[in-house]
DNA sequence: TCATAATATTCCTATAACGGAATGAATCAA
DNA sequence: TTGATTCATTCCGTTATAGGAATATTATGA
């Protein structure tokens, strides 16, 4: 086989920068048009519209025709997989406490798997 | 151009699902060994390999040689800015009050930029 | 209808990077 | 030493993009 599918989870689509820019423009400034997405964006148009392609493929964002225009919205709610996952590792580097805690814990999962995996 | 270089940022490294196994693996099990990870992973041990290496690259894991095994262990705290990042939007979904109040903020914002960027 | 504006889509090229096979390197055991 | 274990690396083929250029599409306005 060779690479693995990509533009179709979540994960994937933030991984790309300028993916990243635009949802943070989209945040920050509420609905955009393509147009002034491009003016905030050192890329061309086409390029633009790609990544939105992807971006609403995974739902992150939503369009609106309005005349000729297409407006952008955020729709964060899609990035709650992301949130969630990542959220599972903060005991590892918050307090010193829940790292102890962790660690205990991985100790513990250690002695029931006594070597393991053949 | 063509595609932006990836492998050198946390934001890619877990767009890889086998990479966030991995990761998910070290987080349940602890310190393993690489043996151990191919055991539980359906893919060979060279791109076992290989996937540890990105994610050594960013500092997601590291290793210690043990005698003839390497052992990898989490370090976690390098995703912090992915935490953080999506914390960033958190508020779009959590509680319905501080959707209105996001988007209240979005509207201000809004305004301030008299529908800009030409 | 025709021209224009605003986007999406298609075509193209360069490059990234999965995964497997083969191989290399280091370490331990006998 | 020799052989086996345990990984990392290299080489290779296949596929997936990112972005630009050109083009298609849709809506608005004259």
């Amino acid at each position: 086989m060779a690479r693995a599918a990509t533009t179709s989870d979540v994960f994937n689509a933030i991984a790309e920068p300028r993916r990243r820019q635009i949802l943070d423009l989209l945040a920050r400034r509420g609905e955009q048009g393509v147009g002034e997405l491009v003016g905030a964006m050192r890329i061309g148009q086409p390029a633009v519209s790609k990544h939105l392609g992807v971006l609403r493929r995974v739902r992150i964002v939503s369009v609106s025709r309005r005349g000729r225009r297409r407006v952008y919205r955020l729709n964060a709610k899609e990035l709650k997989p992301v949130h969630d996952w990542v959220k599972g590792y903060e005991q590892f580097w918050s307090h010193q406490i829940n790292r102890i805690k962790a660690r205990a814990e991985q100790k513990a999962r250690e002695q029931d798997q006594p070597t393991s995996e053949k």
